[in-house]
DNA sequence: AAAATTGTATGACAAATATCATATTTTGTT
DNA sequence: AACAAAATATGATATTTGTCATACAATTTT
């Protein structure tokens, strides 16, 4: 079993807040898992009861839509926390969690972390301030996907893609995402991507390296937004 | 000045948790205004420094967007609060806030909920499952922007507007929204938004009784969506 | 009451996007 | 290596949606 102490976790989500004591009730209880790429952690309507850590390796969260089509709501990055929303709520997840890479994760029950939130209070701010950014986030990401165009908000995630997650030696984008995929972030047909990554790749705004994407002109991009 | 203790906010919102002596507290505190149709209570970017409470009227939150429309992110009715996220994240609005209809609000410093919240347990547990609920509903309304086509937008926002906002006598939809304001709220140009609903009328899915619009079969609309 | 402004409606057209078909490439499996 | 399956790519076409122009109606201002 390892100590929470140091985890990438504890340093960059709300358990910054939690003391010695707490950390190691926390280390007591938890579950650790490893998820390959392709699996969830989590689906849509599953009672999770607990909240999952995200100690490696990046997931999304999607929702699928009444037309068959999966979207995706969120990509989570280690180091942030999954769950807090059905926490508190007590509801059953809203969005699948899956894997976008091999992953490690630690599963904290829901009776230990809302100890945890009546007990401290710094924490449970913590996790407050998280979820009011989340719904910042989801409300301007509403505004983009009902006012912008598909070659707009293909533009603006690929903007997002490299700043977030960093890229390759090469200049590719280091996270992988299949058309499928990035079709689902932005809220589009995939053959509608593709051909819009064609047309970006012939007019070099980016570079198409077999199912890698490099960004040849960030600026150039951004003036498309 | 009024007291606190029978206002329908009280029984609706978070502010049930507070005791009588919360309540009194708030009594004194409290500002109260009138809001006339089409003014705002407060705009995107602004210092709020507290929160309003909705006595009377229906008020419209949105979102400036890039291409200069204004983007409707949800409808707030009386009995609700504003400015919960703005105030525990301790940032400026992100959405503007314009009443509907004339409006009777309530404003609370901040200084004064957050001893509230820092106090009375129930309180915060109550804001926050609040602002969860909030995450829920933007999520799954950023599915649908981005998944579903503005007819399925439009036929499903006018059966939200029925259900939630209730009828007149001669069948029409009670709230009273601009066709720029309804096409603000499915996330399209005004002229296609007015083209659909001729359509729907058209086709009798809803009739058209000036400016006012009147469901005539909300199984068949649902259909649609 | 007349004029001006704003909101609603519709036509004509252009642009964006989805769908279906099919080809090609890549990946995984035997 | 050979095959099957999946992912990527592209063409053809239909549908959806946006834009611009204009007309008409309702509301407000003078």
């Amino acid at each position: 079993m390892n100590k929470c102490e140091q985890c990438i976790v504890r340093q960059f989500s709300s358990l910054k807040a939690l003391n010695k004591d707490e950390l190691l009730r926390m280390a007591e209880c938890k579950t650790s898992y490893t998820i390959k790429k392709g699996e969830p952690i989590f689906e849509e309507g599953e009672v999770t009861n607990g909240i999952y850590c995200i100690k490696d390796g990046v997931c999304k969260l999607s929702k699928l839509s009444d037309n068959g089509k999966d979207q995706i709501v969120k990509l989570v990055k280690p180091g942030e926390l999954l769950g807090q929303r059905s926490m508190i709520s007590d509801e059953p997840a809203n969005l699948s969690a899956v894997a976008l890479e091999d992953m490690e994760v630690c599963f904290i029950p829901r009776s230990e972390v809302m100890q945890f939130f009546t007990q401290n209070n710094q924490f449970s701010m913590n996790v407050m301030k998280t979820i009011c950014e989340d719904l910042k986030g989801a409300d301007d990401h509403m505004v983009n996907m009902a006012q912008k165009t598909v070659r707009q908000r293909l533009a603006e995630t690929l903007i997002y893609l490299e700043d977030t997650f960093g890229k390759n030696e090469d200049g590719t984008l280091r996270i992988q995402l299949s058309r499928e995929e990035l079709a689902g972030m932005i809220g589009t047909a995939t053959e509608s991507c593709i051909r819009l990554l064609s047309e970006l790749n012939k007019s070099e705004y980016i570079e198409l390296i077999g199912k890698k994407i490099k960004l040849l002109d960030k600026n150039k991009l951004k003036r498309l937004t």
